[in-house]
RNA sequence: GUGGCCAUAGUUCAGUUGGUUAGAAUAUCGGUUUGUGGUACCGAGGGUCGUGGGUUCGAGCCCCAUUGGCCACCCCA
């Protein structure tokens, strides 16, 4: 048989993952240095925790697993010979993969409300599986990082956010672009164009405008029943080009009877006051009202990240504020914001763009290489020696092997020392260091050795 | 869930109008070289041509089905 992974799953070999490590130290210390704490959530979720909290299109991603057992014996005969194949679900599995972070993070906050002290900081860096068909840049088995903040309103989080995302791509030295909407004004502009309750299907559609433009926005509107007039209002809003506070000046003017679209409005301009105040090292940002974002529990601010540079269009970070995630597990008024970096498309986009240091490669700095037996008896005490004084150091294992092989090993890991162990230095003591980068050599001895390795 | 493209050594790919034993590069292993890697030269192993059926005297090549991969839509990190 022949051996194989599932559809859209990767393997990780050691070259791909010492890069990949360079992305969630990197992410991870940017994450520890603005005070948030990690936790871990199991893969897998009661089904009931995840269904409702995506959209509907989000349900049907998500992975089920089967029940354990004869998972058939209690179902229903009629279920089955009617083959509804939703309902049946249901039946036969309670547990699935998590979909993302963010929904297990609201499930551990209420089940843990009385541990903790609010408000929290977390972060997170663990996969999620998503049932999607996979393409450039879409895995069904992917790596999210979040940082999310619950339990305070303060619109400093959203600040933070944005300082944090600027930190992290800086560091990765990516030139990104943070777009930033408010759903708070999306449902404004719902309101104000009288179809209050079709605010879902409006955000989905101007969520598409720069794919499909504006005429593909407006017949995907008709197509789903807003009315024309809707529609006709609606115009001066997606169409509309500008600064940042040309653009927030417009909205006030057209959102002037809409209380939430005016508070959308008022957090907006306070998010980019302050972000501009402070300044950012190397991001953009970008006041986008055609920002909507799919996820169905974002209430406030919303955040999406793409790449700057390279041909990667797909966002690299996303994230936004929820008012009420956790009201459905039954603990009301906590509201959250948080941000979610996809550790896989960064990894995609930094390949592409040729951002990985050098340094990352060699892990292993020092290798010995022996003639025989007795050298290798000798050599052992050495390593132990190197390794305690903190050098990554190892030995070719076969004491016989020939020296072209042991120095193929070195070279082929990218090991930038070598020391070399035969009779000789044996007696006297004096090892044979090897810089394997510049080939020179110099008899030495172990203490010297790991005094300049150091 | 809908649509498009593709499938030949571990990997990237050749393979003529259908014709004898399916090739190259690269990687791996061995040797040139029993105390010196990257370069060079020589050699070896490695394939049910994704799978199943059909057409044909004959199929890697043509036809059908199926599976897998890539890409786009939907949606998203």
């Amino acid at each position: 048989m022949k051996p194989s992974i599932p559809k859209g799953t990767r393997d990780f070999s050691p070259q791909e993952m010492v890069k990949r490590n360079y992305i969630f130290d990197t992410i991870k210390q940017v994450f520890q240095r603005y005070g948030y704490l990690p936790i871990e959530t199991p893969a897998m979720e009661n089904l009931s925790t995840l269904m409702g909290k995506y959209g509907e299109e989000g349900d049907k991603l998500i992975f089920k697993i089967l029940n354990s057992g004869d998972f058939l014996s209690n179902v229903d005969t009629n279920l089955i010979l009617n083959a509804d194949s939703k309902l049946l679900t249901n039946k036969i599995s309670e547990k699935a993969l998590k979909y993302d972070l963010t929904v297990p993070f609201a499930r551990y906050v209420v089940q843990h409300q009385h541990e903790i002290t609010f408000p929290f900081k977390r972060y997170q860096i663990q996969p999620v599986w998503r049932a999607d068909r996979p393409q450039k840049g879409r895995y069904r088995e992917f790596y999210q990082c979040d940082a999310d903040v619950i339990g305070s309103n303060s619109l400093v989080n959203e600040v933070e956010l944005v300082q944090l995302i600027d930190d992290v791509f800086t560091k990765l030295n990516v030139p990104v672009l943070i777009k930033i909407n408010n759903r708070k004004i999306l449902s404004g502009i719902a309101e104000i164009i009288g179809e209050k309750d079709k605010i879902i299907t409006i955000t989905v559609a101007i969520d598409k405008l720069d794919k499909i433009g504006v005429d593909g926005v407006n017949k995907e509107l008709q197509e789903n029943g807003v009315s024309h007039s809707a529609i006709e209002k609606l115009q001066p809003l997606i169409t509309f080009e500008g600064s940042t506070l040309e653009k927030l000046n417009f909205l006030k003017q057209l959102l002037g009877n809409s209380e939430i679209g005016l508070k959308g409005i008022e957090e907006v301009e306070y998010i980019f006051k302050t972000v501009d105040s402070l300044g950012l090292n190397t991001a953009k940002t970008e006041l986008d009202i055609t920002l909507a974002r799919g996820l169905n529990y974002y209430t406030g601010a919303i955040f999406e990240v793409k790449s700057n540079a390279g041909t990667f269009t797909s966002s690299i970070c996303g994230g936004g504020r929820y008012d009420d995630l956790t009201g459905i597990f039954g603990l009301p008024n906590m509201s959250g914001v948080g941000i979610s970096f996809g550790a896989d498309r960064i990894y995609d986009v930094l390949n592409e763009l040729n951002l990985f240091p050098e340094s990352v490669a060699a892990s292993t700095k020092l290798l010995f290489v022996t003639f025989g037996e007795a050298e290798q008896n000798y050599c052992l005490p050495l390593l132990a020696k190197a390794r305690t004084a903190g050098i990554n150091s190892e030995i070719y294992p076969d004491a016989g092997a020939k020296m072209k092989k042991q120095m193929g090993y070195a070279d082929d890991k990218k090991i930038p020392f070598v020391v070399i162990i035969g009779s000789d230095e044996m007696l006297n003591g004096l090892l044979t260091l090897k810089n394997m980068t510049t080939g020179e050599q110099a008899k030495i001895t172990i203490d010297s050795i790991i005094e300049e390795l150091k």
